[in-house]
Order: structure tokens, then C-alpha cells, then sequence
DNA sequence: GTGAAAGCGCTAACAG
DNA sequence: CTGTTAGCGCTTTCAC
């Protein structure tokens, strides 16, 4: 069972380990009679090159890691992940670098992962989720470990950055509802200490004028519904309310509806991140597409690049766009298709 | 930027090298006064171990992989996956283990994968989408990773497997359909070049008593509108379809609709894999909800008894239940709650 | 153009 | 109970 190694692709080939490293690398001059030799004995053996070694010896993994202090259940629900994922590994398997996910319990073992990764785990991190003076950000600045910012990220950083306009969506949305004589227009957010949710919040609040209707969810389908039950129990309740995402936009629409209320006649209802089922609920779920697997090829690009030595920069990605749907305009009643 | 390493800490706590390593791995006895230097060195120096000098040096990375050879696109839209996924990561978050996950383009490129595995890239491998005959069992086997196969395969291997039963859900699809009436049944199945997908169909072929309406889509949403046009053009049209997975049962939805048919009256249609979402579309839709997470959990739990020597063994995790909803029952209307 | 040898940071015999 | 010494498989000086 023992693996084969560069020292038996040397023996076959008759040379040594150092010209078998160079004849793959190419980082000397080789002459075409030796290289040929060590290309069919690596053939022949069947060779791989073994990624901790190679890690060890230059530093570099050939793998990028996203660490995620989630609960993994979130995972599962939520509709940006995975297509920021899928993004990311379109750009990742150009180069056959692997994508190392880590879910962490707690802050102690989200640092130790962040501190291996600076131990060629992996060459560079994904920061998604960012909070205000996020400490992870002067951690792996410290650890000089190259890493890309997703989203909204206000403290100075010499990261590379991928940022979208949260806000321009939330005035579209407002500015819809309004033209559609909504006045009393409520939003349930993510949770406040992400700088996105506070982002798009902040943007609810500017429009709106108020933040009196402004209520913290947590993402999940159990939070749209307790946030929406507390709404709708409102001397003065909303005629409309924007979620942070679908999840809770769904579980919003069902609760408004097992009390009696019509979608949206009694009460218009919009999400954030645009599943790919969302254009056919029904009544059709009014929500943004905030692009995720263009985000997560940018990340990749990005993060390659710093990698290979280059300066970070900022990318703005705009690839919002309202589906404007029947949970806010009765008249539309076509279910429009949905766009990455 | 030099990482601190072993010896640091070595020479903080006034030891060696070995001293330390044992100090935290406790795998020899070390004196209560030792061990508290040793923990106080490494805690000041902020010191983690290098992820590939220990892989170098015992052959374990404490990752495992999950190799993809489908197009990254296939992920975003794909509802088992991530659910999947989650699972397997809150079984690994236990042990601060990662998990590799790598997209590949070709053939070539999964096996240098799959071979790069063996050398201590990862401990171990979950094979998902398994064919008849599949090429990478015999190469793991020879490669000596343990790795545990989901879903249904049919070749004698020493490999784990999580197991479920995929004939028992169609089964109970056809029996309902045929108790409402239906006569005409058929199938857009997965790539039946998959265990899986073949499972179901024959099984769909049992239930029917032919294969007339079989046919065979790749889980895209395009096709499942295809398939679904060719069957409705048929001189005797099937009277309800059931889909390999929701995104398919969708577009066969929208295409059946357009074409002025009404779901449930004029067409029933049957999804596979329960979309969170699925319970909530107009029609609510009928689908089979397959226990990603808890197939997810068995795989990591024996994957990783596999690498810590446990025999590797079958564990049918049964959590196929079969959600009846609206698109295939006139009479219910209130959309049910989807459980994992 | 190629070989020899040192070393990446850790673990695991082997001594004491 | 602790120190010494080899490697793990690769890359990379430094010689030739």
C-alpha cells in the first residue's frame, strides 16, 4: 500500500528527484530526451505529486478555504450559498485548486482555522458574513494570508474586496410599493451586526423614512414567522414587508395567510436573494437576485490573482436585480423566469 | 511573516520538539508541570501545528474529500446537495475536520484527484452519483482510501455505503396515482447511467407495467420541459408524470401549464427530492423528500469509523417520505410542512 | 543540463 | 518521564 513517490518515478527514469521535480515544473532547462523519459515513468507509476509535501516544501496547498462559523443547517436553506459556491469552483477548477470548507462550533476553533491555514492548508480565505470591525480581518492580515472580502466591509483593509449596491434594490423595492399606495412598508432584516443586513437596512430606513417597522430576523423560516406575527399584531399594521431573504418572505406569506390575509391584496410580500423556485410559488415571490455565482467567480479571480502575487482591489459586482412578481403587483400574474 | 513552529514553542517551554507534540497530543505520559509550560508556551505564541507537516508525517489531513466531476451550475440548482452537504459538516465540525470539495472538468483530472487523496491531501472519500461498474471504486480500492459510497450500486466492495430504499417512494407514488384514477403514468427520470437514477425507473417500471412513458431526462430544468413536451405530443398523453427531481417537475409544470393545461386536473405531476420551497408553489408540490442531511450524517459517521479502523459497513438510512401535496391530489389544498 | 544534499514542520521510534 | 534522531515527499540551493 506503500504510495509511489518522486524518488521511484527517479529510479525508473534513471535520473534524480531534482530533475523530476524540474521535468514537471518546467522551472529549468531540461533536455527533451530526460524529460520524455520522466513524463512516461510518472506515466508508467501512475504518479501524483503528494499535496502535503509539495504544501510543506513551497508553502502553497493549491486550495482555497471558506470557513463558516454557521450553523451548518443554515446551509441547507439558504439559496446564496450554494450558487456562491458553484461560482467559485467554476473558476477554481480551471487550475485544479480545491476548495477547503470548514465549519467551525465556536470563535476559539474559528481562529485555530484561520491560524492553520497560514501552514499551507490552504493559500487563501473567503470572508463571507462580515460584521463591523470584524476580527477576522486583522487576524489574517496579520497571518499574511491572502484573502477576499464578500460584501459590504466599511473599516479600511488591504484585502481585496466584492461588493455589490445593497441599497439601490431596497429603494427600487420602496419606490414600487409606493407607487402602489403602500404607506406603511415593513422590513424584516438579517441580523444587524452583518454589515449587509445593516447595509440594506440602513437603505429601508432612508427610503421609508422610519424605522419604526424595522424588525431583526435571524434568516431562518421560524424568524420570518414570529417577525410577521409581531408585525401584523400592530395597532397600525404594514400593508407590505421586505425580507431579508425567501425563506422568511415564505414563511411570512404563510402566516399572514393562515390569518386570513390575501397575497397581495392585503398585504404585499418581497424576498432577498431570489431562489430558483421563488418565480413559481405562488402568488409569484417579488425578490432580488443579488447574483451569487457571479460574486463567487469574482471572489475566485481575485483571490487567485492576490495569490500569485498581485495587488488587491475592490471589484464592484452589480448584478442586482428586482423580479418584480405577483406578491407585490396584482396585476402581474405571468411567473417571470428567474436570471442568475 | 515566519510562521511560528514546534521548535518555537520548544524552546519557549525550555524542552524539545517531541515533548511538545506528546504535550498535546497526549499520547505519551508527560508530568502535569511539563504539559502546563508546554500549553502556556504555545498559547503565547498563539503556535497551531502545520496541517501538512503533520500530513506529511502520519498520513492523516484531517479533511475528506468530495469530488465532483458535474458542472458547477448543476450544484446552485441542485436541492440534495447542499442539504447533503450540511449534513456531512455537522458530523466534521465534532473533530475540526474539513472537508475538500473540488470540481473537475474531466476524467484525467478526477483520477490525479483521487490519487492526489492518497497522499494525505484527505483521510478518506465520499462517493456520490455512483455508475454501474464505477471506475473510481476499483481505483480507490487499489489506492487503499477509505471512502464510503451513497446511494444504491450493485457491485460487490469492501466500502461503506448509505444505503436507502428509492423503489419504495415510487411505489407509493404509482399506487396513489392509480387510486385517483390514473392510468397513463410516466417518468422523466435522472441519466440512467446512474445506480440511482435506474433504480428508480425500474422500479417506476415495476409499478406501471411498462416503459412506454419512460423517459430520461438530466435534471436540468430545460430538460424537464423537453421530456415533458414529447410526452404531452403523444397521440395518447399521459395523464400525470413524476419527475426525478423538482427542478424538472417545475419546468414541466410552467410547460404543461402553458400549454393550457391545469395542474392537477389535466395533469398530475410528482416532484423528487423536496425543495424547501416545494411545499409552497401553486400547485403545492407532491415530492419525496430523501433525507440529504441525515444520508449526509451517515456517511461522514462512517467515513470516519472507516479511517479509524472500524470495519467498513451497509447503513440504510430510511428516510424517504413521500410528501402528498396539492399537484397531485385536487381535493388537498393546505400546503403541508416539509420535514428533513 | 544534471546530481547531491539540505530543509520545510511535524511525529515516532529508540535511547536514556 | 524526556531527549535524540530519523524520516514523511517534495523543492531548491549549491556544485559539477
Amino acid at each position: 500500500m506503500s504510495r509511489t513517490t518522486i524518488a521511484d518515478v527517479a529510479r525508473e527514469a534513471g535520473v534524480t528527484k531534482a530533475t523530476v521535480s524540474h521535468a514537471m515544473s518546467g522551472k529549468r532547462p531540461i533536455s527533451e530526451d530526460t524529460r520524455a523519459k520522466v513524463l512516461a515513468a510518472a506515466q508508467k507509476l501512475n504518479w501524483v505529486p503528494s499535496p502535503s509535501a509539495r504544501a510543506l516544501a513551497t508553502q502553497r496547498a493549491n486550495a482555497i478555504a471558506v470557513v463558516l462559523a454557521r450553523d451548518p443547517e443554515v446551509i441547507a436553506n439558504d439559496s446564496f450559498f450554494p450558487a456562491f459556491i458553484a461560482g467559485v469552483e467554476s473558476v477554481l477548477a480551471e487550475t485544479e485548486t480545491a476548495l477547503l470548507l470548514q465549519v467551525v462550533p465556536d470563535r476559539a476553533a474559528e481562529e485555530r482555522a484561520y491560524r492553520a491555514l497560514g501552514h499551507g492548508r490552504a493559500d487563501g480565505a473567503v470572508l463571507l458574513d462580515l460584521r463591523d470591525h470584524d476580527w477576522r480581518v486583522p487576524l489574517l492580515e496579520e497571518l499574511g494570508i491572502p484573502t477576499v472580502l464578500v460584501g459590504a466591509y466599511e473599516q479600511p483593509t488591504r484585502f481585496s474586496c466584492v461588493r455589490t449596491d445593497d441599497a439601490a434594490p431596497i429603494r427600487e423595492l420602496v419606490a414600487h410599493l409606493r407607487a402602489r399606495g403602500h404607506e406603511r412598508i415593513a422590513h424584516v432584516s438579517g441580523p444587524l451586526d452583518y454589515v449587509h443586513s445593516r447595509a440594506r437596512a440602513s437603505a429601508y430606513v432612508d427610503a421609508s423614512g422610519s424605522d419604526a417597522l424595522l424588525r431583526e430576523g435571524d434568516f431562518t423560516a421560524s424568524s420570518g414567522r414570529e417577525r410577521t406575527a409581531e408585525l401584523l399584531a400592530l395597532p397600525e399594521r404594514p400593508t407590505a414587508i421586505l425580507y431579508a431573504n425567501d425563506t422568511m418572505a415564505i414563511a411570512g406569506l404563510s402566516y399572514a395567510r393562515s390569518h386570513g390575509l390575501s397575497i397581495p391584496r392585503d398585504l404585499a410580500i418581497a424576498g432577498f436573494d431570489d431562489d430558483h423556485l421563488s418565480a413559481h410559488l405562488s402568488p409569484a415571490l417579488t425578490s432580488v437576485s443579488s447574483g451569487p455565482a457571479a460574486r463567487g467567480r469574482a471572489a475566485a479571480r481575485l483571490l487567485q490573482a492576490d495569490i500569485l502575487g498581485a495587488e488587491p482591489r475592490t471589484e464592484v459586482v452589480d448584478c442586482n436585480v428586482v423580479h418584480f412578481r405577483e406578491s407585490t403587483s396584482p396585476e402581474s400574474t405571468s411567473p417571470e423566469s428567474t436570471a442568475d
